[in-house]
DNA sequence: GCTCGGCGTTGATCTGAATCAACGCACCGC
DNA sequence: GCGGTGCGTTGATTCAGATCAACGCCGAGC
């Protein structure tokens, strides 16, 4: 279960030059960056600045200061927390246009490591506290996300204090095939960017348990292994009602 | 595990008489609603409807299509969300001045019920919203409280996925100190409005393993219990460390 | 080509917490 | 007073998942 993660920093790099960076960023339609009106772009390029941080590397770490919010445009990480001696709970897994480090308080409550190489947008307080103050949407927007991950987190304190082995493996799948969903349609097959390690401190399970659970899983012909990081549905409605615990 | 909710509907009385009853309530300086000057007390009065759930009764129902929010105003409840097979999973105990109900989906995604008498106020959705449009401050004070409830799922993720059953309960025990909490110092002494069952449903435990630990943290003097609704926390730090996963 | 280290799988064994079971106590209605 | 019921505690036993151990595969470095 002990996983130490890579300390390195990450490289941050200069504010935007060009004009209106924002206005043509990838992340800009997942992202509550949207809640701000195409002429006020500049505003809000202004007040970011990019970085990047390569794959295994943190770039938020638990207990440090919290100078700034951080905006994901490109890859993925996992947000976690440790204990003393080394166990983890990884507390979710985030990508493209996902707002971290919300907290009031003023250090980070979670570590977060790139687990792909990772770009974001970095907003140092005080500048996005001025652009909230201006732009009440974003505001909105921020709040619709927070209630939104505190229904995730509800369901997630479901899987980790009542769920069997089997139940949050299937709850893992059924949702990492939404989120790799084309146009609102759930997908069969998807890839699986975690290692197994990262599964399982996910899931409060250890790797031997994950591993074992999906290989039991492909016996009964829900799901396939192509390789180890890629699955595909077999039995769509079996694995749900799994997932959801009737059985 | 399996707890049978009683489900009797909650009374809802008529809506706010008097002149200004907001600028006399309880729960004003706990809430969400001090974000509002005391000028504009009687719009916020204005869109409350309050209401009563007696001990024992749901006044929120999973899946039940949310039309309201709710700030308690008097008593404790329990947010919970079951499995059809009636595993529980508590998801927290709120007090007054909790503000209930922030799901953007439009059913409520966990259901709560009174464990004492509990009075509310009930904003019906479209209402809150109109407030929050012409109140900004009130939605920052929102998005506070989000914020911190999100740092407070991931604290218990950690709990449910990493932590063993003695530091579950030392865990909870430092909480409820601290909630306990008059003029910012922590009490040594103070009442579980819960039971254990309601524990056990909290920290993905059984009735059995949260009685048994709690008698072997006593014989440890770690703690004392004077009756099975009390505890007098005797060793803090000891307590501490054990809570923080240090062994 | 070879070694090495990280990752994943599988098998054997152990164990912390669940389950099954019994009992004590307080409170309630009658 | 007396059965009944809900809650909490304690003991005996079981079991799901953890731990310990071995091995195969694959890509990186030389």
């Amino acid at each position: 279960m002990i996983m130490n993660a890579r300390l390195a920093r990450p490289i941050v790099v200069a504010p935007y030059g060009q004009p209106d960076p924002c206005a043509h960023c990838d992340a800009r339609s997942h992202s509550v960056c949207n809640a701000i009106p195409d002429g006020d772009m500049g505003r809000l390029a202004a007040a970011a600045v990019v970085g990047a941080a390569p794959a295994g590397t943190c770039f938020i770490e638990e207990g440090e200061k919290a100078n700034a919010f951080f905006n994901i445009t490109a890859g993925t990480a996992k947000l976690f927390k440790l204990l003393p001696d080394g166990r983890r709970q990884i507390t979710g897994f985030v990508g493209v246009g996902h707002f971290l480090g919300l907290a009031v308080s003023d250090t980070y409550a979670f570590s977060a490591e790139a687990i792909d190489p990772v770009r974001f947008c970095r907003f140092p307080r005080p500048r996005l506290r001025t652009l909230l103050d201006d732009f009440p949407a974003m505001e909105q927007k921020l709040l619709e996300v927070a209630s939104n991950e505190l229904v995730a987190a509800q369901e997630q304190m479901l899987l980790l204090g009542r769920k069997t082995a089997r139940e949050r493996l299937a709850s893992f799948l059924m949702a990492q095939s939404r989120q790799n969903s084309a146009c609102h349609q759930p997908r069969s097959r998807f890839a699986l960017p975690m290692t197994r390690g990262d599964i399982a401190d996910y899931l409060g399970l250890t790797i031997e348990t994950v591993s074992r659970t999906l290989t039991k899983l492909r016996g009964e012909g829900l799901i396939e292994i192509p390789s180890s990081t890629e699955v595909i549905i077999r039995n769509r409605e079996g694995l749900e009602s799994l997932a959801d615990g009737m059985t």
